[in-house]
RNA sequence: GCGGAUAUGGCGGAAUUGGCAGACGCGCCAGACUUAGGAUCUGGUGGGAGACCGUGCAAGUUCGAGUCUUGUUAUCCGCACCA
C-alpha cells in the first residue's frame, strides 16, 4: 500500500531542503530573467487571498523560465513609507518605524508560505538609510538638472491627511488614499519637472509589451493635443489676450470669448458697470471645492463689459468670465465657436450669444441648430478667404497661417502637470535640501547622503502646511554648504512614490555603497523582463518610475530608458458579490487557514484555478477541495505507478506529447486557469490508463516536471521517489513533436443543413471524395432530400446542404 | 457625456480564433465501500415527454456564428468642462 500523501510533512520537507539548496542558482553562464512583483506597503491587515493571487503568479511564471534554463531575478521588498505606514502607526499609537517593522515581519512570514523562490539576499526596504540614500541623492542629481524646483502656488491640499498631493493622487476630486474631498491650499512646494519628458513618455510607450489599456490611460493623463495660439487685442487697450485652440479653422466663428475666473486680467476687464458682478463671480470662483466646480454642469459666467477684436476678421468678441475654463491649461482663455464645440453651444444658448456656423455640414448650413456640429468635416463658409477650404485639411495648415499673418502661432499642449514632491508629514524620505538667506536652496552635498529622518516627540501632521520635522530647531537649524552662514533645512518629506520609482534597479545590487547601482550589474541584469501587478498605478508608479528610468539614463546610470519590458496587471480577488476585500467590511479572507489544512500547493493552484489571472474573480473557498482532491489524485497516481517499469506504448507516447503540448500553449499564453484544467484533465486520463496497464516512466516525470512551477512541493517528492537525486528543477521544460501527436484515424462531425447529424471514423488523410462518401453512407436513410453542396474542410467537419 | 472591458448551465469558467457549445472544477443525484461520512471510489448531471430549443436582446453576413457586422440593454472600469 503507497503512502497517502501528506501535505504538512512533504511540504515541511522540501522548504527545509531548499533553504539550504536554492534552486534558483546563477552560474553566470544562464541569460538572466527579471520577474518582478509590484512590492507591498507593510500594511498591519497582512495579505489576503487577493494579494497571493498575484505572488503565485509571478512565481509560476519565474519557476517556468528557471526550467527554461533562465537565471530569474525575482526579488522582493517593502515600500515601507508614506501615507498608509503613518497614518497606521498614528492609529495605533507608536512609532512608525516600530509598527513598520512588526508588519514587515508578519507579511515576511506569509510570503514565505507561498513558496516562492525570492531571493531574500536583493530584498530592500524604502526607509533603509542605506536605500533612502539614493532616492535622496536622485533628488539632488535632479535639483542640479533643473528637474526640481521649488513654486508656490495653490496645490491639491487633503485635510484629512494634513498633506498636499499630486495630480495624480486626485481621483475625482478626493483624495486617493483616504477619499476626503480635497481642497486648495497655497503652499510653496518642490516639485518635479515630468512635463519635460511628457513626448518620450508618450512615443516610448509603443515599445512596450503593455496592457493597451495601461498605455491608453497613460496616453490620455499626457494628454498632447495640436493647436493654435491666437492673439485677441482688447478694444481700446494695449494688452492682448492669447488663447489657445485645437479648431483654429474655426476662428471666424468666434463670438465670444471666455477667461477663467483666475486669469491674471480677470477683474481688470471689468468696467464700472459690470465690477460688482464680476467681482462677486470671481470670488465665488475662488471659493468652490473641486467637487463643486465638477459637479456643477450647469454653465456659469459674467460679462465683463469689454470686447476684444478677433484679429483674423476685426470682428468684435464679448470677453466673459466662466469657471468651465480652466486656469491651468492653455492660456487659461478660449475663443468660443458655438456653432461648432458642445461647451461654447451651451454657453451661448444660455447667454443668448450669437451662434455663427463656418463648416457647411454636408454642404449646407444646419437650420435651427440644436447642438453643435463638432466634427472638422465639411467645407468652409462665412470664413472670408477660408471659404471653400475643406475643414479637416484646414484644421492642419491654420496654426501655421496664423503664424504668418502673425496673430498667433502653432503650439502643442498637454493636461501633464508637473509633480507636486513635498509632503508636509513625518515618514519619509528628507529632501536633501537647505536654505541659505544668502545662497538660495542649496542641495546637501552628496557625500552627506544619507540625511538622516530625526527622531521627533510628535510624528503627527500639523495641519498647518508645515511638516512635523519643522518643529525640531536642532535639525532645522544648519549652516550653508556653499557660504558656511547659518541655514535652515527643508522641512517637507518625499511623497511614497519616491522609492518605488527606482527600487526596481536597486534589488540586483542592494548593498553597494558606492552607487545606486553599479553600471556592470545594470548592463547585466536589468531592465524587468516582466512586471506583474495591480492596474492601480497605471498613472501614478508605473508614470513615475518611467520618468526616474528615463532620468537616470539621461545621466548615465543606466542604460536604458524603460524600466518594464512586459507588463501584467493581474485581476482583483473579491469577496462574495463582486465586493473589494476590506477590513471594514469583513469580509478579507486569509490565505493562513487554508494553507494549514490544504497546503500550500493546494491553495496556489486554487488562486490560479478561480478563474482568467487578468480578471477578477470572486472568491469561494469551497472550490479549493477541487485542487485539493486533484493533487491527492494525481499523487496516487503517481504511487500506483512509479515502481512498475511500464513499457511505453503508442498511446501513452501520444498522450505525452498532446499533455505537455497543451500545458506548454497554455502556459505561453499566460491562461494559467486552463492550465490548471489541463492538468486536471490529463491526470483523468492518466488514471484510466493506469487502470488499462499503467503509465511509463517517460510520462510521468514529464507531468511532474510541469506540475513543478504549480506545486512545487509535491513534484520535488515525486520526482525524488521516482528515484533522482537532483533537485526537479534542475530539469529542463519538456518538449513535444507534432508529429507524434496525430491520429491515424479521426472522428469528423457530418452536417446536414449545418445541424450535426452525424459522425463518421476515417484515416485522417482521406481524400475529400472518400471523406463524403463515407459521411453519406454514415447518414443512410437519415440524408433525404438532394445534396445540393457538398462542403468539407479536411480534418473538420462536413456539410451537406440538402433541398 | 466620451472611451474601454464584460455578458455562456444552479455556480466558477472552457471552446485550438468561423467548424460536434458547456472541457475542467464546485454543487447536486444515484450507487459502492463503511458502525458512521462533510472521507474515498464508480456512474449521471443545459432545458424539454418529444420532433426540437439553447451562449444578454434584435437584426444581418455565411454551407455553418458564443466567435464576424450593425443596432440595443445591463454591469464594471477609466476619463470627465483639457477648448
Amino acid at each position: 500500500m503507497a503512502a497517502p500523501y501528506r501535505h504538512k510533512e512533504v511540504e515541511e520537507k522540501w522548504r527545509e531542503h531548499w533553504e539550504a539548496q536554492p534552486v534558483n542558482v546563477d552560474d553566470g553562464k544562464k541569460p538572466k530573467y527579471y520577474c518582478l512583483d509590484m512590492f507591498p506597503y507593510p500594511s498591519g491587515n497582512g495579505l489576503h487571498v487577493g494579494h497571493w493571487r498575484g505572488y503565485v503568479i509571478s512565481d509560476v511564471w519565474s519557476r517556468y523560465k528557471i526550467l527554461q534554463g533562465y537565471h530569474v531575478i525575482h526579488p522582493m521588498g517593502w515600500d515601507a513609507f508614506g501615507l498608509p505606514a503613518e497614518n497606521y502607526a498614528i492609529k495605533m499609537g507608536v512609532h512608525p518605524a516600530k509598527s513598520t517593522a512588526e508588519n514587515i515581519a508578519n507579511i515576511k512570514r506569509q510570503i514565505k508560505d507561498i513558496a516562492a523562490v525570492y531571493d531574500w539576499d536583493m530584498e530592500v526596504n524604502t526607509t533603509d538609510p542605506a536605500f533612502y540614500k539614493w532616492t535622496q541623492w536622485i533628488f539632488v542629481k535632479m535639483f542640479k538638472a533643473g528637474l526640481a524646483y521649488e513654486k508656490e502656488m495653490p496645490i491639491n491640499w487633503c485635510p484629512s491627511c494634513k498633506t498636499g498631493l499630486a495630480n495624480e493622487e486626485v481621483v475625482n476630486g478626493k483624495c486617493e488614499r483616504c477619499g476626503s474631498e480635497v481642497t486648495k491650499k497655497n503652499l510653496k512646494q518642490w516639485m518635479l519637472k515630468i512635463t519635460k519628458y511628457a513626448d518620450r513618455l508618450l512615443d516610448d510607450l509603443d515599445k512596450l509589451d503593455w496592457p493597451e489599456k495601461v498605455k491608453k490611460m497613460q496616453t490620455d493623463w499626457i494628454g498632447k493635443s495640436y493647436g493654435a495660439e491666437v492673439e485677441f487685442p482688447i478694444e481700446g487697450r494695449d494688452e492682448k489676450i492669447t488663447v489657445y485652440t485645437t479648431r483654429p479653422d474655426t476662428l471666424h466663428g468666434a463670438t465670444f470669448m471666455v477667461l477663467a475666473p483666475e486669469h491674471a486680467l480677470a477683474a481688470s476687464l471689468a468696467t464700472p458697470e459690470t465690477k460688482a458682478a464680476v467681482d462677486q463671480y470671481i470670488y465665488d470662483a475662488s471659493v468652490k471645492s473641486n467637487v463643486d466646480r465638477l459637479q456643477d454642469k450647469e454653465k456659469t459666467g459674467v460679462f465683463t463689459g469689454t470686447y476684444a477684436i478677433n484679429p483674423l476678421n476685426g470682428a468684435r468678441v464679448p470677453i466673459w468670465l466662466s469657471d468651465y475654463v480652466l486656469a491651468d491649461y492653455g492660456t487659461g482663455a478660449i475663443m468660443c465657436v458655438p456653432a461648432h464645440d458642445d461647451r461654447d453651444f451651451e454657453f451661448a444658448k444660455k447667454f443668448d450669444i450669437p451662434i455663427i456656423q463656418v463648416i457647411a455640414k454636408d454642404g449646407q448650413e444646419i437650420e435651427n441648430m440644436t447642438e453643435a456640429y463638432t466634427e472638422a468635416s465639411g467645407t468652409m463658409i462665412n470664413s472670408g478667404d477660408w471659404n471653400g477650404m475643406e475643414s479637416s485639411v484646414l484644421k492642419k495648415e491654420a496654426p501655421l497661417i496664423i503664424e504668418k499673418m502673425g496673430i498667433g502661432r502653432k503650439t502643442v499642449n498637454y493636461k501633464l502637470r508637473d509633480w507636486v514632491f513635498s509632503r508636509q508629514r513625518y515618514w519619509g524620505e528628507p529632501i536633501p535640501i537647505i536654505h541659505c538667506p544668502d545662497c538660495g536652496a542649496v542641495p546637501v552635498p552628496e557625500d552627506q547622503l544619507p540625511l538622516l529622518l530625526p527622531e521627533v516627540d510628535s510624528y503627527q501632521p500639523t495641519g498647518t502646511g508645515e511638516s512635523p520635522l519643522a518643529a525640531i530647531d536642532s535639525w532645522m537649524n544648519t549652516t550653508c554648504p556653499c557660504c558656511g552662514k547659518p541655514a535652515r533645512r527643508e522641512a517637507n518629506t518625499m511623497p511614497q512614490w519616491a522609492g518605488s520609482s527606482w527600487y526596481f534597479l536597486r534589488y540586483v545590487d542592494n548593498k553597494n555603497d558606492e552607487a545606486l547601482v553599479s553600471r556592470e550589474k545594470a548592463d547585466k541584469l536589468l531592465p524587468v523582463d516582466m512586471y506583474i501587478g495591480g492596474v492601480e498605478h497605471a498613472v501614478l508608479h508605473l508614470l513615475y518610475s518611467r520618468f526616474y528610468t528615463k532620468f537616470l539614463c539621461d545621466i548615465g546610470v543606466i542604460d536604458f530608458d524603460e524600466p518594464f519590458i512586459k507588463l501584467f496587471n493581474q485581476g482583483m480577488i473579491t469577496g462574495k458579490n463582486g465586493i473589494k476585500m476590506s477590513k471594514s467590511k469583513g469580509n478579507v479572507i486569509s490565505p493562513d487557514d487554508l494553507v494549514r489544512d490544504y497546503g500550500c500547493d493546494s491553495l496556489r493552484m486554487y488562486e490560479l484555478f478561480v478563474g482568467p489571472p487578468e480578471l477578477d474573480s470572486e472568491w469561494d473557498d469551497r472550490g479549493i477541495d477541487g485542487v485539493y482532491r486533484f493533487l491527492n489524485r494525481f499523487w496516487n497516481m503517481v504511487q500506483d505507478n512509479k515502481d512498475k517499469g511500464v513499457a511505453e506504448t503508442g498511446e501513452l507516447i501520444k498522450l505525452r506529447h498532446r499533455m505537455i503540448a497543451d500545458i506548454t500553449n497554455r502556459l505561453n499564453a499566460f491562461s494559467m486557469n486552463t492550465v490548471v484544467s489541463g492538468f486536471m484533465e490529463y491526470n483523468n486520463k492518466l488514471i484510466d490508463l493506469t487502470k488499462k496497464g499503467g503509465v511509463d516512466k517517460a510520462t510521468l516525470e514529464a507531468a511532474i516536471i510541469m506540475l513543478s512551477p504549480f506545486a512545487p512541493h509535491m513534484a520535488e517528492e515525486l520526482w525524488s521517489q521516482c528515484g533522482h537525486e537532483t533537485s526537479v528543477f534542475d530539469n529542463t521544460w519538456p518538449v513535444y513533436d507534432e508529429n507524434a501527436m496525430k491520429d491515424d484515424e479521426i472522428e469528423i462531425p457530418i452536417q446536414v443543413n449545418g445541424k450535426t447529424r452525424g459522425v463518421v471514423t476515417i484515416s485522417a488523410d482521406a481524400p475529400r471524395e472518400d471523406v463524403l462518401a463515407a459521411a453519406k453512407a454514415a447518414l443512410g436513410s437519415k440524408l433525404q432530400g438532394n445534396v445540393i453542396k457538398e462542403i468539407y474542410v479536411p480534418r473538420k467537419i462536413v456539410n451537406l446542404v440538402v433541398k
